[in-house]
DNA sequence: TCACAATATTCCGCTTGCGGCATATGCCGC
DNA sequence: GCGGCATATGCCGCAAGCGGAATATTGTGA
């Protein structure tokens, strides 16, 4: 694995914070959506990226997927991805990160879903109702129908 | 200092190199170009790109150019310079710029130059007739005057 | 089969980085 | 001041990344 193919991939926020949410064990893309407050199609784009680079491996699971860390990791990758955990215990935006994830985990009691017993992921379709909500493509873009999005989720 | 931007910095191979050199203590330009076999264009924009983000600092000595290591760093900083020194062992091109640099480094016994002594760098312009030679300005392109420099540096 | 939920992909405009060329700047010795 | 060396900077073309909007794909349950 190309050491600067790695750091490629770490020098975007979002996937900082993705790594650091997946170190934590599997997730899927919804989840990353309620903790991050980001549009899905920003989630999805960069998970993209993480995957096309082996930074991160994806299963399906029903209408789910269930993003993780690869299970064998090439040296570098898992020296920076430590490094990284250190790095990160000063940001605040990672520490909140990692609340929220707490808080969703801890929603699960002993009765876990199917892809968290299957995957180890989190995931219960409780995540309704969020992200891009299509307008029956009526073309009409009114209505601010975008940015909406972020502030919505982090009440 | 931004987490982030540290690993803009990391994310491209020759800046790579320079901060691994770095990392052996300070050096001038003109060996930089020596070393790694780039154009004297190149190496001085990463230099400026590494220096604008804070990873190395600069210090003027007669007509060359010290670049080091800053004396204090952040938390992040160090500890990715640590991972970068371990990730860095298994990769060749990072392993031959240590034997040119040990090269270099042994070519100076006892008697030093100022710059050496002044600030821990090595220089000694024996660096000389390299690089970008000037053409009397008349603007006069041809002859292919680019692509020569590199191989020339390498025998 | 149909509607819908979850996720991915395509297109677009914008910005940034990179490498090369030409040229500018700073320093030194004469 | 002049010429020459060491280094930096401005400009250009190219490629890649990023975010948003729209749309496509895949799976599920009725």
């Amino acid at each position: 694995m190309d050491l600067v193919a790695i750091y490629e991939c770490l020098c975007d926020r979002t996937r900082l914070r993705i790594l650091h949410l997946l170190l934590g064990g599997p997730l899927c893309v919804c989840h990353f959506q309620e903790i991050l407050g980001e549009p899905q199609v920003k989630i999805s784009k960069h998970l993209g990226y993480l995957k096309r680079n082996g930074l991160v491996a994806a299963e399906r699971c029903g209408q789910w997927m269930i993003y993780r860390l690869p299970e064998t990791r090439p040296a570098p990758l898992e020296a920076n991805l430590a490094c990284l955990q250190d790095c990160v215990r000063e940001e605040t935006v990672f520490r909140s990160d990692a609340a929220r994830l707490r808080k969703i985990r801890a929603k699960f009691g002993p009765d876990v879903p199917v892809c968290v017993r299957e995957l180890g992921g989190v995931c219960d379709g409780a995540a309704q109702t969020r992200g891009t909500r299509r307008r029956k493509a009526t073309a009409a873009g009114r209505g601010r129908p975008g940015r909406s999005f972020a502030s919505e989720n982090l009440r």
